[in-house]
DNA sequence: TAAAAAACTACCCGTTTGTGTAGGTGAAAT
DNA sequence: ATTTCACCTACACAAACGGGTAGTTTTTTA
């Protein structure tokens, strides 16, 4: 049996997800809350396999109701339940650990499917929501200057925080040819400093 | 009509796929192929709405194939179509501009309703692979020093690859300052250098 | 095999940076 | 009312850095 909480402000929301839910095989109910706390105060003793959440509580945010849901019960699946679907709000959601995002608009089935789904691993997501988060993988082909691959093992370490002279010790050469790869990199990223390098790398998603 | 190519080195897969297609209602099969080059060759003309793609094609990776062909035609919308699901692969693809990513396993009926979901704005995945790409964006919590505002100001600046002295004049104040506040900062995030603070800012996804 | 590209080392010079020290202001907390 | 904290400035010094020049070796490619 999967037990599913619903914290909701909406009391029509709450009623109708409670009843779906205890209709269906398989799935309990296992309480409906209209905000935070007082979900947080049921949740003491046991919690419940799947909460779906608003993305905007009266008394909190989504992903902060989240985040300290986790830090208690990590292995509780939330997914985000909402009317309004914000980009923003979808990727603080799944930085705060929401296993799925779907819109109030599914289908009662559809709903179902994607608890058990959510149960089973899988991460459901409105199709919408879906195509944002592949999106945002996207970097627009800025290709990067064509570094050589040596330029890379550098640049890398760089990135890790290392200076010149632990560079030079990782890759058996002296700090020198470190900063000769360094002014060639600097070169090609169009840069002149180390930070504004590593800046870059962040920036575009690079190595 | 939405037409629909496969790129696959089996033919048996190729073949299937095409029948699969032809058989349904509002889809229609573009062409099938058995490596990267033949497909776009035969795209030279015009191309499918949608291509399902192996991960890995005999003459070159599918996100490779993913990259050149949306050079060409950036409205296609591509389809990972894979055997085995890597997890390094999954992220290749969707920064190469993937649409979708699907494993072999799926039943024949939703493999149409990724092609169309596909073309409808939405991006269908496996759930093990949605679950996958979830993941890839929480952060434990690992919440940050806290630094004062100032302090993240400078940070901030500092991140976007400018030096003390530029900072200084960003914020109205003495490059000292900036350094002062530098040092403080170093201290907090545990680091002692500029680029170094960058590469944590980065790593850690903090500001 | 010859030419080109990449990798490596070294030295110089002016600037920036990291670190320490020393102090002044104003606002919030006790 | 005193302390704490953020914020600001200044100066000094050693170390590291950015930029230039110059040359050797190794590997790739034509």
């Amino acid at each position: 049996m999967i037990t599913v909480a619903i914290v909701d402000a909406q009391r029509h929301t709450r009623e109708g997800v409670q009843r779906l839910v205890d209709a269906s095989d398989g799935l309990s109910c296992f309480g409906a809350y209209a905000d935070g706390h007082s979900a947080f105060e049921a949740f003491e003793r046991q919690s419940p396999d799947i909460v779906l959440v608003e993305a905007e509580l009266p008394d909190m945010s989504g992903y902060e109701f989240i985040r300290r849901l986790l830090y208690k019960t990590p292995d509780t699946e939330v997914l985000i339940f909402t009317e309004v679907i914000e980009e923003e709000d979808i990727f603080q959601s799944f930085r705060a650990g929401a296993t799925g995002y779907l819109s109030k608009k599914i289908s009662p089935s559809d709903l179902l499917q994607s608890i058990r789904e959510a149960y089973n691993g899988g991460a459901p997501m409105t199709p919408e929501v879906a195509r944002h988060v592949v999106t945002s993988f996207r970097h627009d082909a800025k290709q990067l200057p064509s570094l050589s691959q040596r330029e890379y093992d550098v640049l890398a370490l760089l990135c890790k925080g290392y200076s010149s002279r632990k560079i030079g010790e990782r890759l058996f050469v002296s700090s020198n040819t470190v900063r000769f790869h360094l002014k060639n990199i600097y070169r090609k990223l169009k840069v002149s400093s180390r930070h504004e390098a590593v800046a870059m790398v962040a920036k575009e998603g690079m190595l």
